[in-house]
DNA sequence: TAGTCATCGATTCGAA
DNA sequence: TTCGAATCGATGACTA
């Protein structure tokens, strides 16, 4: 295996149907788009994470790669500090982060 | 080398 | 009218 990505998806089992269904909770619940997800979490275009969260194929009907963005989703719904991380990106995309005091931009 | 799969990106749809 | 989401044809990477 070439990546630790293929690791997990040779050895986990997720629940697509799921897994999408809180991730677009969370997105929602905090007005986030999916273009903003995609390229900062998934690496994809918004077209694609579309297609990913609306209609999920299920765990077995995937090859190793198409397992890699629901890997990748599943690795961030368990991150404490997706939301913060997610919405800093957001900030520099855009105009500036405004917060002197900002974490991220401390380091 | 033909068929499948994941993704792209332009376009369309829908809500505010 | 603008922004986010859904649709869908085109395309490159794989594979049998």
């Amino acid at each position: 295996p070439s990546s630790m990505l293929e690791v997990i998806a040779m050895t986990s089992e997720i629940d697509t149907l799921d897994l999408t269904s809180r991730v677009k909770d969370v997105l929602q619940f905090h007005n986030l788009g999916q273009k903003l997800f995609g390229e900062a979490v998934l690496g994809l275009s918004q077209g694609s994470v579309s297609e990913l969260l609306s209609k999920p194929k299920p765990w077995h009907m995937l090859s190793i790669k198409g397992r890699e963005p629901f890997i990748k989703m599943h690795l961030w719904l368990s991150d404490p500090q997706n939301i913060d991380r997610l919405k800093h990106y957001q900030s520099q995309i855009k105009g500036r982060c405004d917060s002197s005091q900002c974490k991220w931009c401390l380091s």
